[in-house]
RNA sequence: GCGUCAGUGGUGGAACGGUAGACACGCUACCUUGAGGGGGUAGUGCCUUACGGGCGUGGAGGUUCAAAUCCUCUCUGACGCACCA
C-alpha cells in the first residue's frame, strides 16, 4: 500500500463535508476561538501567497479545536472592486457574473486544500443582503454626524477614474494601478475617523505584544498625533483692503510655539483661500499668478521633486506679540490639508523654511541657543524673546501657549496626520452609497425599510465614465423626505468599507443574516477574533479601518467590542528566485498544479517548513519534494503499529535507542503547545517531529513505535490534515486525534547525563554523570577530565549549570 | 531624513545568556537497481600535515565564568512614512 494523496485527500474532503466536521456550536456556552484569514479577492485563481495564509490559519484552526475550543474559521469574499470592472472592459462579461464565477472556481480550490473552513457563514461581500446591512451602517454614521459631504482637493487616480483615500495613496502613486495621482476638487462623502483618532491610537496600547510591533508604529505614524498652538495673524490695514475685506486674520498651527519670535514670514499653500481670492481676482502679477497656477496642477510628489518655490503675495500680517509687519508668501511646499494649509516660518529653527529663506533672501532670526550653525533644531535657551529670553525651550512651549490662551491670542490644539477617510468612488462594481439628492431637501438618507439600494445589472462597462451616472433610469428616484423627484447618488463605497466588518458578519450566525447586520450577542462572544493571518501590506489600510468600524459600530450599539483583532500575525510574502511571485514576471508557482502533483498535505507542509510564518518564503522546487518525502516515510511507517491504543511502556525495559526516541517524541510534543500559543514557529514543531521520526526509525520496539506515532499523527493533523486522519483512522480509530496528550516526564529521565566540560570558556571534553552525583563529584570528573587543559593553570572560579555543563574559570599560574 | 525589522554554512533555516549550525534542501562516496527514478548507509562551516588544534553568527568595543543572544558605536539590506510646520 503506497500513499496516493489524491485517493486520500478527496476520501476525507468528503467525509469532513458529510460531517459537518467544522461547523462551530450554535450554543454560546464553550470556550471559544476565532481563527480568521484575511478573505481572499475573487481574482480568479488561488497563488502561493493564499496557500500561505490559508495553511497557517487552519493549523491554528484545528490546533484549537482539538484543544476542545469552540472554533469559528470562516471564509468568504472580498467581491466588489475594480478588476471585476477591468474584465469587464477586456473581455465583455459582466462584472457580476465574472465575480460569481471565480468564487465557484477559487472555492473548489480552497476546498482542494482541504481547509477547515465554516461552510454556512460563506458570504461575498457584492452579496445584495451583506449591501443592505452596510447601507444601514452608514445612514446611521450618517445620522450620527459621522458622515459628511464635502467637495474638497482629493486624490485622483486618471487611470482608474476614481478618487483614493489618502491610505491609498503609496509614494505618490495609485495603490491598484502604480500610476501617478493627481489632485483634483471634487465632492465626495468622508467618514470622520479623526474623531477617533485619539481612540485609535490609545487603543494600541492594549496591542502590544499581540500585534508586530512594526504594524503598530506604522499606525501611530500613519495617525501622527502632534500638539501645538493654533493662532492667527491679524492682517494689516493695506493686505485687508486688498483683499476687498474678505479676510480679516491668517490662521497657522505650529507645534514649535517657543519660536514665536522667530518669525520672519508666513507661507500659504497654493490652494488656501487667501492664495485663491488673490489669484480668482486678478490680484497678482501675470507672470507669478501663472506660476501658481502650475504648483495647484502638480502632484505632491512633483511639488517634492521640484524643490522649494515660492512667490511673495504681497500681503502682510501682524505678529501678535512683536506687532512687527511680516510678509506673506505662498510656497509650494506647504501642504493644503494639514494644519489650514498656513504655516508661521521660522527659519533660524526650521530646516524648511531656513532653506526657503537662504533661497528667497529673507531674514533669519535666531530665538535658541545652541549649537554652532542655523538652523539650529534641538534644545536650549530662548534668546530675543522678551519676557521668556532665557526659558528651556521646552518649558517656554507651555508657557507661551497659557500666554496665548490667557490674552484670546490662540490655542493650544492636537493636530493629526490622518485625514478624514474619503469613501465614494466613481465606480460601477461597489455597494450603492445611500443616499439621495433633492432640490428641495438636499442631500437625503434613503429609508431604512428600501434597503438595499442595489446595483442596476443592464449596464455597459466601457472604462468611461461612471456607468450608473449613464444608466438611463436608475438614478431618477423619489425623495425619501419629500416625495418630489430626485437623484439617487451615483458613487459607490469604497471597497475598504465592505472589509472593515466582515469579522461581525461571520460571526452573526446566518440564520440571523436576514434579519439582522450584526447579532449583538454573537458579536460579543465571538471577537475579537483570537488570530488574525495576513500581509503586511494591510498594516494601515484595512487594519485601520477595520479598528476604527468596529468602535464606530460599538458606539452606535450594534456590540461591545473595542478592538477586532486580538492577536495578529503578518506572513511574510512568497518569493521565488528572491522577488515577489507575479505573473508578470513569470515567476509564479501554480497551487493546482502542486496540489495535483504533491497533493494539498505537501503543499501545506512545505509552506509550513520552508520559514517561520512572518518571514519571506522562498519558493523551492527541491525542498517541496522533501516535504512529500517525509509524508511518504510517515505513511510507510503504518507498518510499526501493532495496537489501537496508546500503550503502557515500562521505560526500564527499553534499548537505549528507544528511549531516546521516546524522548524525541515527547520533545515535539511539548513543543507543539509552544508554537501555537506563543511562537508560532511551524517549521520547528515539523523539524521536531522530523526528528522523533528519525529516531524512532533507529529502533524497532513495536510498542514505541505505536507509542510514537498516536503522538506525531495527532501534532501533525492540523498540518498535513489528510494524511494524518487517514492514518490515525486506520491505525487508532481516530481517538489519537480526540484525546488530550500529556507529556510523560518520566521519559526524560536518563540513566546517565551528558555533561560538557568547558575549560577558560572553551569546550574541551564531555563527561557522563550520574543523575544522582553531587556538584562536588561532577566537578572531580570534570577535572580528571580535562586534566591535559588544566596544566599549568589554576582555577579562579568552577561553574556547574545542572544538566548542562561544567566550566572552570583558569589562570595561567 | 525619520521609523520598524533583519544580518548565522553552498541554500531555506535551528539555538530559555550555557556544546553554534537542529531539521530540511543541495552536494560527495558507497550499497540496492539492467539503467533512470526511488530507497538505504556514511560524510558535509572554514583553515590546518591525517592525530590534535586554530578560526568562526556583518564589523569594532563592552558586560559575564560563559554572548548569535544583553549593552554601546558602526556597516549593510528589506519594508514603511516622507516637506505634517
Amino acid at each position: 500500500m503506497s500513499y496516493t494523496p489524491s485517493q486520500i485527500e478527496a476520501k476525507w474532503q468528503q467525509k469532513w463535508d458529510d460531517e459537518k466536521a467544522h461547523e462551530p456550536d450554535d450554543t454560546l456556552d464553550r470556550k471559544k476561538k476565532y481563527i480568521l484569514s484575511m478573505f481572499p479577492f475573487p481574482s480568479g485563481r488561488l497563488h502561493m501567497g493564499h496557500v500561505r495564509n490559508y495553511a497557517i490559519g487552519d493549523a491554528f484552526a484545528r490546533y484549537y479545536r482539538k484543544q476542545n475550543f469552540n472554533v469559528l474559521h470562516p471564509i468568504g469574499w472580498d467581491a466588489f472592486g475594480m478588476p471585476a470592472e477591468n474584465a469587464a472592459i477586456k473581455h465583455g462579461r459582466h462584472p457580476k457574473e465574472w465575480t460569481y464565477a471565480n468564487i465557484d472556481y477559487m472555492r473548489n480550490e480552497l476546498q482542494a486544500l482541504g481547509l477547515s473552513f465554516s461552510k454556512t457563514r460563506e458570504f461575498a461581500t457584492c452579496d445584495t443582503l451583506y449591501t443592505k446591512w452596510e447601507q444601514e451602517f452608514i445612514i446611521r454614521m450618517f445620522e450620527e454626524g459621522l458622515l459628511y459631504r464635502e467637495s474638497t482637493t482629493v486624490n485622483w487616480c486618471n487611470h482608474c477614474h476614481t478618487v483614493l483615500a489618502n491610505e491609498q495613496v503609496e509614494e505618490g502613486c495609485c495603490w491598484r494601478c502604480d500610476n501617478p495621482v493627481e489632485l483634483k476638487e471634487m465632492p465626495g462623502y468622508y467618514l470622520d475617523i479623526i474623531k477617533y483618532a485619539d481612540d485609535l491610537l490609545e487603543d494600541l496600547k492594549q496591542l502590544e505584544g499581540k500585534w508586530p510591533n512594526q504594524v503598530l508604529t506604522m499606525q501611530e505614524n500613519w495617525i501622527g498625533k502632534s500638539q501645538g498652538l493654533e493662532f492667527e495673524f491679524e492682517l494689516s490695514k493695506e493686505s485687508k483692503a486688498k483683499l476687498g475685506g474678505n479676510f480679516e486674520t491668517l490662521s497657522v498651527f505650529t507645534t514649535r510655539p517657543d519660536t514665536i519670535y522667530g518669525v520672519t514670514y508666513t507661507a500659504l499653500a497654493a490652494e488656501h483661500p487667501i492664495t485663491k481670492y488673490l489669484l480668482d481676482n486678478d490680484l497678482l502679477d501675470n507672470d507669478v499668478a501663472q506660476k501658481i497656477v502650475a504648483i495647484t496642477n502638480m502632484t505632491e510628489i512633483e511639488r517634492a521633486k521640484k524643490g522649494k518655490e515660492g512667490y511673495d503675495l504681497g500681503l502682510t500680517v501682524i505678529h501678535p506679540l512683536t506687532q512687527e509687519e511680516i510678509p506673506v508668501w505662498t510656497a509650494n511646499f506647504v501642504l493644503a490639508s494639514y494644519g489650514g494649509g498656513a504655516v508661521m516660518a521660522v527659519p533660524a529653527h526650521d530646516e524648511r523654511d531656513f532653506e526657503f529663506a537662504t533661497k528667497y533672501q529673507l531674514p533669519i532670526k535666531r530665538v535658541i541657543s545652541g549649537g554652532e550653525t542655523l538652523p539650529y533644531t534641538l534644545e536650549g535657551k530662548l534668546e530675543n524673546s522678551e519676557s521668556f529670553t532665557g526659558m528651556k525651550n521646552t518649558e517656554a512651549k507651555v508657557h507661551i501657549i497659557s500666554y496665548f490662551e490667557d490674552n484670546t491670542l490662540g490655542k493650544g490644539t492636537t493636530n493629526y496626520k490622518l485625514r478624514n477617510w474619503g469613501i465614494s468612488r466613481q465606480r460601477y462594481w461597489g455597494a450603492p452609497i445611500p443616499f439621495v439628492h433633492c432640490e428641495s431637501c438636499g442631500l437625503v438618507a434613503e429609508k431604512i425599510e428600501n434597503l438595499p439600494i442595489t446595483l442596476p445589472e443592464d449596464v455597459e462597462i466601457t472604462g468611461e465614465g461612471n456607468p450608473l451616472e449613464k444608466h438611463p433610469t436608475w438614478k431618477y428616484c423619489a425623495c425619501p423626505k419629500c416625495g418630489k423627484d430626485a437623484i439617487r447618488e451615483t458613487d459607490t463605497l469604497d471597497t475598504f468599507v465592505q472589509s472593515s466588518w466582515y469579522q461581525f458578519r461571520y460571526a452573526t450566525h446566518p440564520s440571523r443574516w436576514n434579519t439582522t447586520g450584526i447579532d449583538k450577542e454573537d458579536a460579543n462572544y465571538w471577537l475579537g477574533v483570537d488570530q488574525y493571518i495576513g500581509g503586511i501590506e494591510h498594516a494601515i489600510l484595512h487594519l485601520l479601518y477595520a479598528r476604527f468600524f468596529t468602535k464606530v459600530l460599538r458606539d452606535l450599539g450594534y456590540h461591545d467590542v473595542n478592538e477586532p483583532f486580538n492577536h495578529l500575525l503578518t506572513q511574510g510574502m512568497v518569493l521565488m528566485d528572491g522577488a515577489k511571485m507575479s505573473k508578470s514576471k513569470g515567476n509564479t508557482v501554480d497551487p493546482d498544479a502542486l496540489v495535483e502533483k504533491y497533493g494539498a498535505d505537501t503543499a501545506r507542509l512545505f509552506t509550513l517548513f520552508a520559514a517561520p510564518p512572518a518571514k519571506e518564503l522562498e519558493w523551492n522546487d527541491a525542498a517541496v519534494e522533501g516535504a512529500f518525502r517525509f509524508i511518504k516515510k510517515l505513511y510507510d511507517r503504518h507498518t510499526k503499529v501493532t495496537a489501537k491504543t496508546l500503550p503502557k511502556i515500562d521505560q526500564n525495559t527499553l534499548s537505549k535507542e528507544a528511549k531516546l526516541a521516546r524522548v524525541k517524541v515527547y520533545e515535539a510534543l511539548k513543543k507543539s503547545k509552544e508554537v501555537y500559543e506563543k511562537t508560532f514557529a511551524f517549521n520547528t514543531l515539523i523539524a521536531a517531529c522530523m526528528e522523533a521520526l528519525n529516531a524512532l526509525d533507529k529502533q524497532d520496539n513495536s510498542e514505541v513505535w505505536t507509542e510514537g506515532m498516536y503522538i506525531m499523527l495527532n501534532l501533525l493533523e492540523p498540518i498535513i490534515p489528510h494524511v494524518a486522519t487517514e492514518l490515525s483512522d486506520s491505525l487508532f480509530a481516530r481517538e489519537n486525534l480526540e484525546v488530550q496528550l500529556e507529556v510523560k516526564e518520566e521519559v526524560f529521565v536518563q540513566d546517565s547525563i551528558l555533561y560538557v566540560v568547558m575549560i577558560g570558556g572553551k569546550k574541551r571534553t564531555e563527561i557522563e554523570v550520574s543523575p544522582s552525583a553531587s556538584k562536588d563529584e561532577i566537578l572531580a570528573l570534570a577535572k580528571e577530565a580535562g586534566a591535559k587543559w588544566l596544566e599549568g593553570m589554576h582555577i579562579v572560579k568552577e561553574i556547574v549549570v545542572p544538566n548542562k555543563l561544567v566550566n572552570l574559570a583558569v589562570k595561567s599560574v
